[in-house]
Order: structure tokens, then sequence, then C-alpha cells
DNA sequence: AAACATCTAACTGTATGACCAAATAAAAAA
DNA sequence: TTTTTTATTTGGTCATACAGTTAGATGTTT
């Protein structure tokens, strides 16, 4: 706001760049005029004005908050403050995973400390339509078991998001839905591992039974159960060479 | 020349605009050409021609990869692959905070669950140096004790990150470090609401019985210790009505 | 007259091009 | 080796054309 009046605070600048600026600017305004998810936001001209800079960098701010999902920004029609989701967490992920400075064993070690809480919450917390809906995708898991795996994955991921989002906390769902894209990366040779179809039945029982001790409301058969489940993925990897 | 010729020889336009795609580009290029942290990427008119869009639009991918720390920009200097960091991670939870989707309770629980997995994790494979710093820290917050709180509050903040760096785990100290920006929203709600001295010292006893038992390698001992620090955290915003 | 659907016009974001300034990095000179 | 110069590259601004969205106005139907 101060820089609304005089367009050109140069001592003002420090070290970071005018978007940076902007986008500190923007969220402030978030902040200051509760606007809550689904509320829109002024037009780029407006908010470039407000924050004394040019339209071209209003728009990068916008671009900027719009990757980390804090607004979101659409073709024809106002910025609006956006619901936190995955997606952008996906990408941090995704590129650590990439940099090598975090191995697929580590990123498990840390999906299981996620899950073994979850399912404890889930467990605690879970409504009527959790426990069905976790029984409907083992269901369905049993019927894909003949068809591809690529049918069977997507249950599996399903089933841990299914129990995150039972977990009654919105940051468990977050952090464990952003899993997703490393998941698909490594599931395959996972699969692939388990050559019989007896180990492939255990995987899907494995499952079966976190989901029925969730239905029965057994804390400790629930994260027994969820323990062994990464117990046995994380060795079926170790086997795949996958470290 | 781009609206000249088939930029894309692919029909993917779909519904993502043109920003977007050239984000996915640059990604897909990272990785094709297998750049690692600190490589330069081509400057952004090798970019846009690269993805055949206009340097506008390369720019903002350019910026929204950077809000997400996949790459690093610079005035001056060309592009470069990013180490990932806490910093992106740190805006969503302060917004996913903001929004009133998740409590503090709830952020503690999560915090909660991390971190007692990395006091396990520190306590067995902690290095000389990770204990001495961690003991300095302890030592350094008694020193503090009669100065302001905000000394005592970055040592805090401190103690727990470098426990997740210990750890070992990279991802441990990303999820981690990004919490700092809501704790220190609340820190201060619960040192004030430790009225008498002796609450305090007491909760500086409590980091130094963690450190000691990390020191002696005592896992369950450190974990104890922990989970009780965490009692105490959640009791004592419980207490100021901060649910 | 009131409710509904349709259409048009104003508004807003998307994308491009050219331009200048500032900072960096590389080349040249001391 | 150190300093200076030069070329390159990004940061930031402006003007323009284009393409969606939204909301108001219009007209129709109930």
């Amino acid at each position: 706001m101060t820089s609304g009046s005089t367009p050109s605070p140069l001592m003002e600048a420090s070290d970071i760049g005018l978007v940076e600026q902007a986008m500190i600017d923007i969220r402030a305004y978030i902040r200051a005029k509760r606007r809550m998810p689904g509320a829109v936001l002024p037009s780029e001209i407006a908010l470039a004005a407000h924050s004394g800079v040019s339209r071209p960098v209003a728009r990068e701010a916008l671009r900027g908050l719009s990757t980390l999902r804090v607004v979101d920004i659409g073709h024809g029609r106002k910025a609006r403050v956006a619901m936190p989701d995955a997606s952008s967490l996906s990408v941090i992920l995704d590129h650590t995973s990439y940099t090598g400075k975090l191995s697929i064993q580590q990123m498990l070690d840390v999906r299981r400390t996620l899950e073994l809480r979850t399912v404890l919450l889930a467990t605690i917390r879970r409504s009527d339509a959790d426990a069905t809906a976790l029984l409907s995708v083992v269901q369905q898991m049993h019927a894909a078991l003949e068809e591809d795996q690529n049918t069977i994955m997507k249950l599996d991921i399903t089933f841990h998001e299914v129990i995150a989002r039972a977990s009654g906390n919105l940051l468990y769902s977050i952090l464990i839905e952003s899993f997703r894209v490393i998941t698909r990366q490594t599931w395959g040779i996972g699969w692939r591992a388990r050559a019989t179809d007896d180990n492939r039945l255990g995987s899907i029982l494995c499952h079966e039974n976190i989901a029925n001790a969730i239905m029965a409301q057994d804390a400790v058969r629930a994260e027994a159960a969820m323990n062994a489940h990464f117990d046995s993925a994380v060795n079926v990897l170790l086997r795949a060479g996958i470290t």
C-alpha cells in the first residue's frame, strides 16, 4: 500500500524483485480483506495499481501464486482464492526425488510414518461411509486381479487416500495424495516383483486386513496390518534393487 | 514464427494454457538432459523457441517453476536447476492454515507424528556434531531465558530442525522446516501462557531431556521426551483457547 | 406482471512484440 | 593476477490484438 502512492520506492527494494514483492502484497491483501477460498480478487490492472507495478509483473505474481494453489486463475474471469490441494506439493516431491536427494526407501519411510498415524485416526474417527468405501475398493481390487495392473494401482492409491481422508485432517490428505506421482513411478516394479499370483493375492489380502480392522474399529490390528503392508512393500522393492 | 507453422507437433492443446505447457516442457527438458541442481538452463529465448511460445510465456513458466523451487532464477543470469527446500511448502502450509481447513491442533498432530520419527532416527543415526549442536542450542536457550522471547523462539525452531537434519532424510527436514512460519504465529501464545519462570524453565528442560537422550542414543527415552514435549505444547495452547 | 431464457456488450485474462535498464558473466587489457 | 570493458541475459514497462467470461439488457413465455 505504501508503494501505491509512490510508484518508485527505490530504497525499499532491498534484495527481492518486484514480482516477489507483488506476491507478498497479494497474499497480504487476501488476509487483510479476509478473502476465503472462492472469493474473487481484483483484476490484474487493479492489483498492479495496488502494488504500484506494471500489469506483466502482477501477472507473473498471480502465476506464481497459482502454481502454489494459493489463487486460482482462468481465462476471462478474475483470479479467485484457491482451496489448498496436493498438486503443487506433488511437483515439489517429484523434483526432490528426481534430484536424488531422496531415495525411494526414504520416501517410503515418510509415507509409513504418516500412514501409521492416518490409519489409527481413521480407525477411531471413521464414518460408516468411509468404511464401506474402503471395503468397496478392496472388492474392486479382487475383481481386477485378472485385468491390467494399472487398474489395481489406481485402486491401491485410492485406498490410502480414502484412509487419509477418513482421518479428518486435511494436511494428512494433502501430504499422502502428493506421493501419488512418485508412487506411480515405482508401483509397477513392486507388482512385477510379486511374481506368483499367490503373492499378488496376498498383497490384496493385506489391504483387506487393514479395511476390516478399520471397519471393526480395532486400532491395534489396523496399525499392525498397515505396518505389515509397508514391510512387504519395502522388502519387495528392496529385492528388486530399489534402494 | 510460432503462429506461422505448427509449433507443437502434437494436438495436446486440450484445456491447459501455453504457460502450463511450457512449465511441463521445461521440467521434461531437465529430466531428458539429466540436469541436476546447479546446472544452467537455456536462456528464456531459447526455452521459448523450444516450446514454440513467446518470451513472456517462457518467463511466466520460469516464474511458476521458481515459486516451486524447481528452478532458481536471478537478474542477469540464466535459470538454474534448484535444490529443493522448504520455502514453497511453507507458503502452501500457511495458506492451508489461513483458510481454516487446518487447525493449529491438527497441524501439531502432523508435527508430532513427523517428529516422533525424526527423533528416533536422529537417536540412531546422529553424528557427534549433531549431538553437540543440539546441546549447544539447549545451552543457548538457558542463557537466553532472561532475554527477549524472540531469541528463545528461534532456538526452539532450530532445535527441531537440527533433529530433523540428523535423521538423514531430506524430506523430513523439508516438511519440518516448512512449519516454521506457522509456528512463529503461535509460539508467543504458548510462551506467554507459561506464566511462571518455573514453567518456562520446565519447557527448556524438556528440550534438554530430548538432547540428552539423543546424546546417550537412548531411543526409548528420546521418544518419550519428545512425546512429553508435544503433550505440553498441546496443553498449553489448549489452555490459551487455541484449538 | 413476473419468471425465465437468450443475446449482446463490457470486462478480463491470454498472448505477442518491441523497448530500455540493470545485473551478470565472459572477454580483453593492464 | 587483477582490473576494465564488452556482450549477453534477465528484469521490468508499454502498447496491441485476441479470446474467453460475466453480467446486464432484451425479449419471450407463463
